[in-house]
DNA sequence: ATGAAGATCGCG
DNA sequence: GCGATCTTCATC
């Protein structure tokens, strides 16, 4: 029969809703990156946060640019930007396209693989950690510039794969954090019990 | 052409 | 609480 799940596979369709919508229900779905050696890595989403047209913090809320024209495009594809010249931090895109949308992942907790087989692992850390943070989490899934833009696929060596039916953790909404304008917006989102979740 | 700000992180 | 580090974009 079909060994293939793919039924498991995000799809882009039920990514093309507004970001405040979409990004609680990312919460628990599993991130899978194909790393250069052939390995997967793949992590839990813990802490999410939602970024839209209208929005003062959002880098699509004076017009497209070079660096956000991916925001302006389909549902279901990656937006990943350079921040503070060091990190990068990785989105997926939401709603329709021209609406400037997306929500950005800061943090996984990661399932697989073990420590010692993370390559980007410097120092001692724990595992847990490793993915706490939008920017750790594109350092240790090695993801640059290079994926923006393209569509969250195993094609990309990046995807979203659905979460358990009986997912039943508790959730957590927030004012989102690290920005000076539209903090009064309360569209960060994490999970619980997670210990991957930056701050609280 | 210029410069200020930035969806961060780790140290102390 | 600060500095590192550098691209992007708004403004001059």
């Amino acid at each position: 029969m079909n060994s293939l799940p793919l039924n498991r596979i995000v799809d882009a369709s039920e990514l093309a809703r507004p970001s405040p919508e979409v990004a609680p229900d990312l919460l628990g779905c599993t991130l899978v990156r194909r790393m250069p050696d052939g390995s997967e890595i793949r992590g839990a989403i813990a802490e999410v946060e939602a970024y839209e047209a209208g929005d003062p913090a959002c880098h699509g809320y004076r017009k497209r640019t070079l660096r956000n024209a991916a925001m302006f495009g389909e549902a279901g594809r990656s937006y990943v930007y350079l921040i503070y010249g060091m990190y990068h931090c990785l989105n997926i895109v939401t709603d329709r396209p021209g609406m400037a949308s997306a929500v950005l992942l800061r943090a996984l907790h990661l399932t697989s693989p073990p420590e010692e087989m993370i390559p980007t692992s410097t120092r001692r850390e724990k595992p847990h950690r490793l993915a706490a943070g939008p920017g750790k989490l594109c350092r240790v899934l090695q993801i640059d510039r290079s994926f923006d833009g393209l569509p969250l696929s195993p094609e990309s060596s990046l995807w979203l794969e659905r979460r358990d039916q009986n997912f039943d953790a508790e959730i957590v909404q927030t004012t989102r954090i690290g920005i000076s304008k539209g903090t009064d917006l309360p569209w960060r989102w994490y999970l619980a019990d997670s210990p991957a979740v930056s701050k609280k």
